[in-house]
DNA sequence: TAAAATTAATTAACCGGTTACACATAAATA
DNA sequence: TATTTATGTGTAACCGGTTAATTAATTTTA
């Protein structure tokens, strides 16, 4: 069974006596109407509760009005949080924004693409997956090429190619700001918690935490960089199991993420340590996570509303034509909670 | 400007030197094409890339495979999971799932219901949000019938409503699963800490709570039902300081989801308390949260998968017509984690 | 009051596919 | 070989809106 026959504005147009064309004028709100057959029309919009099919309205002005975003897993809450604002900021500009989970799988990343394509979708978003990945794939990299030059392609993230918009946020600031902030309080050894090594942001926060750790005059060990692998807590727990077993462990610990870095959590309090006594934490994402723990976790804060504010509007902004930044790079900030401490000297 | 000119079935038709009926039965893989035909416009096909647009398929087959859903806030884990779920089961059925968040304000519930409707979704899929109140809003009701006489409207969730389908998890089993778990433990004084009270939710859970204790022959105590209104941690917080502050504090608490258990916990640990040797704690929806704390928390579980899989299937059969079930309800199981233990007699 | 200018409403083409029907051509049967 | 049947392809209508061009109605001006 298809659809129940929908009412269309033929209908509308015949019950009120008029053309297609006054019906469609009434509905646009477009001058050029009088009023009584304004209110007859909308009469009989309004018993019918009548609403113009946007397949139709897309066919005829050939646009969708419809916005395509890819991420990995919306079950991540960062991908929540930038899907969410962007869900929101495009409804207010009456555009549509369809999610596609892709659980960074190539083929599926360029399945959903294609099936975007179809839809028309006037502009993609795409957040993280195989998109973070260095060097990125060929194929990848050739269907997102091929799909810039049709329509405008945002990054969420790092992503030089010629015709997309990369939007990214600032790591390495945030990294920098981690790293002062636990070497003010007088921490000397400090680890570092990361994912993967194969995408971009591992890369920068890791090129970043070197220099920020310079800049501080303070030695880098090499035990104190350790690569946790997965992303999740178990690879925080893992990993913080590791620093603790060294002859001379650190006495603060910066995880790629929160969630790792409530693993951390986990990995010290089960050795019969506490946090901040014993050791620090900070995090990354500053997500609702690091109120869950107990204490909560200090975390490189993101502006997600900001985020989804400049990707909408870039993609807005390409779709209209008007020229937008190729690059924007967003700022960080420290978000500090109970899981830091002063060290005595 | 609008999209830039995208190449169209007539383009590749002329180019192949056949007609837009042949080149469509070969974008459909329909018989009745010779090979040389089929095999010389593939190739042009494929050539420029071409896809057919699903708007003028939409219109001309008036079905857009469409289904929509709408829900509070997908930054919350548990719509996270279905939504996530309900997404790639709907791709395997070549449909697209557009979501909506809701922030559950009546209004935008009702605006993205009318949007839905003009983008003629074969089938809307609601989960939580106003439709979880009791009594249910009378605008909201209406606009959900006259919508569910349209297309099928499938609920997440208890909503008896003429046209409606309703799949529901079975909350009430999955107290009583807590609380005998708790009783067979030893436990006698158990505390229910619950959010609005003005959701069926809340109202199951309480009443199941009440009749498990009964089953149990435990005491029910007023005072150990707390209203924590919030349903975050800070409720969960503010709801078990309140337990502990009691002359005679329960020894296991049953907190209404997870985010409020972890709540709960840090109200405890807090105090200098632990857990699970001085306190047991079990939360409801067992997601990812449970083991982010330090115990990890015993939830009652739900099968996601499960749960995406009624939704989809229901909007599916409703769509084509074919008959199916009008109340489905789920069961439940309870994951035992590290935050119960046995209590001496 | 007639002509000109303005405003309102209609007609019909168009958007890009699908598909019922018509028509040719080829293969099977009489 | 003539006739029937099967197969392949094209023509054109349709889906439900929008809008340019056109015509009709009204108001303004001469």
């Amino acid at each position: 069974m298809a659809l129940k026959k929908e009412i269309t504005i033929y209908d509308i147009a015949r019950e009120a006596g008029v053309s297609t064309a006054t019906v469609s004028r009434i509905l646009a709100n477009s001058a050029g109407v009088k009023q009584d057959k304004r209110d007859r029309v909308q009469a009989i919009v309004d018993k019918y509760n009548f609403k113009p099919s946007a397949i139709a309205r897309g066919l005829s002005e050939t646009h969708s009005r419809l916005l395509g975003m890819l991420c990995p897993d919306v079950r991540n809450a960062y991908y929540a949080n930038i899907f969410m604002e962007c869900e929101r900021m495009a409804y207010d500009k009456n555009y549509t924004l369809v999610l596609n989970n892709t659980f960074t799988q190539e083929s599926l990343e360029i399945a959903f693409m294609e099936k975007l394509s179809e839809q028309r979708v006037e502009s993609l978003i795409i957040c993280g997956g195989i998109a973070d990945w260095r060097p990125l794939p060929a194929r990848y990299r050739d269907t997102v090429e091929r799909f810039a030059k049709r329509i405008p392609v945002v990054v969420a993230g790092k992503m030089e190619l010629d015709d997309c918009y990369q939007i990214f946020i600032d790591h390495a600031e945030g990294m920098r700001a981690a790293v002062r902030h636990l070497a003010t309080l007088g921490h000397k050894r400090i680890a570092f918690l990361h994912g993967y090594s194969f995408i971009y942001q591992t890369q920068d926060k890791l090129e970043a935490f070197r220099r920020a750790l310079e800049e501080q005059n303070l030695p880098l060990c090499k035990e104190y960089i350790v690569d946790a692998g997965e992303f999740n807590e178990h690879g925080g727990l893992v990993g913080m199991k590791r620093l603790l077993s060294l002859a001379e462990p650190p006495t603060a610990v910066i995880a790629t993420n929160d969630l790792m870095a409530a693993g951390a959590l986990q990995a010290i309090l089960r050795l019969g340590y506490s946090v901040p006594e014993d050791f620090s934490i900070v995090g990354f994402d500053d997500s609702f996570i690091t109120d869950l723990t107990e204490p909560h976790i200090s975390s490189v804060h993101y502006d997600y509303a900001a985020y989804a504010e400049k990707l909408i509007s870039t993609a807005l902004s390409a779709i209209a034509g008007r020229p937008c930044a190729r690059t924007v790079v967003l700022p960080t900030s420290l978000t500090v909670k109970e899981s830091c401490r002063k060290i005595d000297a």
